[in-house]
DNA sequence: CGGCGTCCCTCTCAGGTTGAGAATTACTCT
DNA sequence: AGAGTAATTCTCAACCTGAGAGGGACGCCG
């Protein structure tokens, strides 16, 4: 049977009843290592377990208009600040059993933010905040959040290889220095510093000169740097590949 | 209240409630030329239009599950046939007015197939077949379906390109050459031959020989070819590179 | 203030990969 | 048998990458 016929025929309120919530996976980089957005449940089920932000989908809204208002309400932000968020979808999860209310299908999300201030609790007293995935409960994640969070931090590390989005979890202006940075903090080890100079500077559209340099140097001394802002690129040819790794699945 | 209390407490109608289907975007190849399974609908609305296999996910199935299920009934096939084709999560959509009935949240997936017979029509008597993507009627394409056929076709080239699923399109054994057809065809432009043949065998986990060759030289000439069966890779490392082409803006 | 260490930015060089063309050889078709 | 086709291998120049090194600007500490 196709969705057409039964809906010609049947009363939908009448089939056994799913929701849609979106999930939000929105990464940040605060002191030098990779945050994940959180929240710790008020109310069962799992409650006291962290959780990814997240929420019943509008009846007017759009699935990544319905992710941006979570993220808005869980960080308390709007305007401007979360302009500069990227919001992409990541992938859906809806395993019959993956929450014992009754069968919930969530859209999950993927933000890469700037660093943001800290998350004020909601009405419903929930605590959030800002955790390093590395250090992770990951077994006290409710759901299969744990699972959810994985895909999108994998789906992140591949995001930097060929699209300009690193930039995004900078503020408007940028020193290569801190480009890289962000790589090295999402792809967990570090990189050769004039290679990647070079390369950044070298595939078209990913940063623009502002012409500008920092105020100071380094915290420990060296040149000032210059400053960047990101290009008009949505892709990056050639791609910024990472080190290859002893993955191979076989 | 802890969490029975919760759970037996809990109403589920008390929550927005939306349908959520699965369509399956199931890619071919037939003489040449990439075609995609469609199924012409005998209902309002969109009557007459082509549009995606797909149906309502049952209650105890997972979405992956649901959506070769979809696919199985449409083409008629099981078993080993079955087996054999790639399916993977696209995307999801859900715009509020993508139905006009009411509101659908559809999870698209998207399928490699190698050729298959002509799909029987459904017990609803409504048509289907593989049709190819060039001369596809864009605009008759029921509710957004042409955007995910869009999405699902700029997925297929890229995942040509980092992951060996190109066999998937091809029997247990086949040619170097067979190989390249898949990629030109989905790719839309011709490769250099004896390029390609040096990077196929170059790439580690890709193919593997069979030891044998085909029975006879190409219809028109030339030597018989060696054969090769799929290697046991899940991504191909270093990637093959699409020509690069103009900055594709979306 | 001067010395030391840091770090931005550039350069070099060897090794690997790619694109383009061509040679070799084994076939099919007429 | 001859012409044409195509699988496979080779060559070569251009490009890209990883690794190391150096010049020079700058902060910190004494």
């Amino acid at each position: 049977m196709n969705e057409q016929d039964f809906l010609a025929g049947y009363d939908p309120s009448a089939y056994p009843s799913t929701a849609i919530t979106v999930d939000v996976v929105a990464l940040t980089i605060r002191e030098g290592a990779l945050h994940l957005l959180l929240i710790r449940r008020g109310q069962p089920p799992y409650q006291g377990h962290w959780a990814l932000p997240g929420g019943f989908v509008q009846p007017d809204e759009d699935l990544t208009t319905g992710a941006r208002r979570e993220l808005a309400e869980e960080t308390g932000l709007g305007g401007d600040r979360l302009r500069r968020v990227h919001l992409e979808q990541l992938a859906s999860y809806g395993a019959p059993d993956r929450d014992p209310r009754m069968r919930i299908v969530s859209v999950a999300h993927l933000a890469f933010a700037p660093d943001l201030p800290d998350p004020v609790a909601d009405s419903d007293a929930d605590e959030a905040g800002w955790l390093p995935v590395t250090a992770l409960p990951s077994r006290q994640l409710a759901f299969d959040h744990a699972r959810i969070v994985d895909d999108g931090l994998e789906r992140a590390r591949s995001k930097l290889e060929y699209t300009p989005l690193a930039t995004r979890f900078l503020g408007p202006e940028f020193t290569i220095a801190e480009l890289r940075g962000v790589y090295e903090t999402v792809w967990g080890h570090p990189l050769h510093a004039g290679n990647f100079h070079r390369k950044v500077l070298s595939v078209p559209g990913f940063v623009e000169s502002t012409g500008g340099n920092t105020e100071r140097g380094g915290a420990r001394g060296g040149p000032r740097a210059r400053l960047y802002r990101a290009g008009d690129a949505r892709l990056l040819h050639p791609a910024l590949l990472r080190p290859a790794r002893e993955e191979t699945v076989r």
